[in-house]
DNA sequence: CTACAAGCTCAAGTCGACTTGAGGTCAAGA
DNA sequence: TCTTGACCTCAAGTCGACTTGAGCTTGTAG
């Protein structure tokens, strides 16, 4: 079984080696061993990277996404928490679809003030509604750099 | 037309004073005067405070809440880029269910490590492939604090 | 009239997830 | 053997979205 280098693994996951180190720090992922002073990673930890990402995709902190699938790969919440988690993966992509809609909206409204267009209004009414459920919470999954189109 | 202040807002929004104050600073909400010293605001603003929350819920800086629907409730954005946004907000919807899925397959499946199930490995692919679509968002909607159920 | 609770401003601090920088180490090729 | 470039550690910095704290102002109840 081939050992990669950090430099491979950030090449193949397209991470940072910088991050790469912080998730070791942070106990995400783990070195087998290392050739000198340089870390070697089996190819095992590019799925977990994989799903390192998705956790962060799905708003989770390094340290909730850890709890849920260790880097050994033992999820070390209960039963019970994980489906918390996913009542709330549920409620937020709930959120998400409204936000899409009204978006969808805004961009097709020939309203001067969408705020007056009484369909919006109704959109953000049920959507208001709907996150009035169980949740508090209170995401952003903040983009910081990358994306924005001009 | 009742005038509110800013802890009548914060009581019927959730959201802190400090916080309504930044965002008047940043500029997505405006208050139409002072008694005194006092900001005090239409109940109008709380129906851009829901869509603002919408927004973050959906992972949007405060920027590009403004930019979508600014405090005036005029979309400073071209359909085209919000069309772009209703894009990624579809591929974020598809990347929360898989998520959802794969954390539900975690708190079901017997296997002692779900790296070694064959469902589970089948399910991170899978979601892997989504996400090499367009975009190169890489979001986490931060919880800070509030939340975690203990 | 006076005290006070509630607001105000402005600067600084916090939190998570990294990035950056300075200075050190080492395996491998010329 | 020497050099080099890839990696290392550790401390400090950055970014967004607020929060906190210090010190000031004011409408209103007593």
């Amino acid at each position: 079984m081939k050992l990669l280098d950090i430099s491979e693994i950030s090449k193949s996951t397209g991470i940072a080696a910088s991050a790469l180190r912080h998730y070791e720090d942070k106990g995400l992922i783990t070195s087998i061993g290392r050739r000198g002073m340089k870390r070697l990673f089996t190819p095992e930890v590019i799925d977990q990277l994989a799903l390192i990402n998705l956790g962060k995709a799905g708003g989770f902190s390094l340290d909730e996404i850890k709890a849920m699938f260790g880097p050994d790969g033992r999820p070390a919440l209960s039963r019970q928490k994980l489906h918390v988690r996913v009542d709330e993966l549920d409620r937020q992509i709930q959120r998400l679809s409204s936000l899409r809609d009204m978006i969808r909206h805004v961009a097709e409204c020939p309203a001067p003030s969408h705020m007056e267009c009484p369909n919006f209004q109704k959109l953000l009414r049920i959507s208001s509604k709907k996150s009035h459920g169980t949740s508090p919470m209170t995401p952003a999954w903040s983009r910081s750099k990358s994306s924005s189109p001009s």
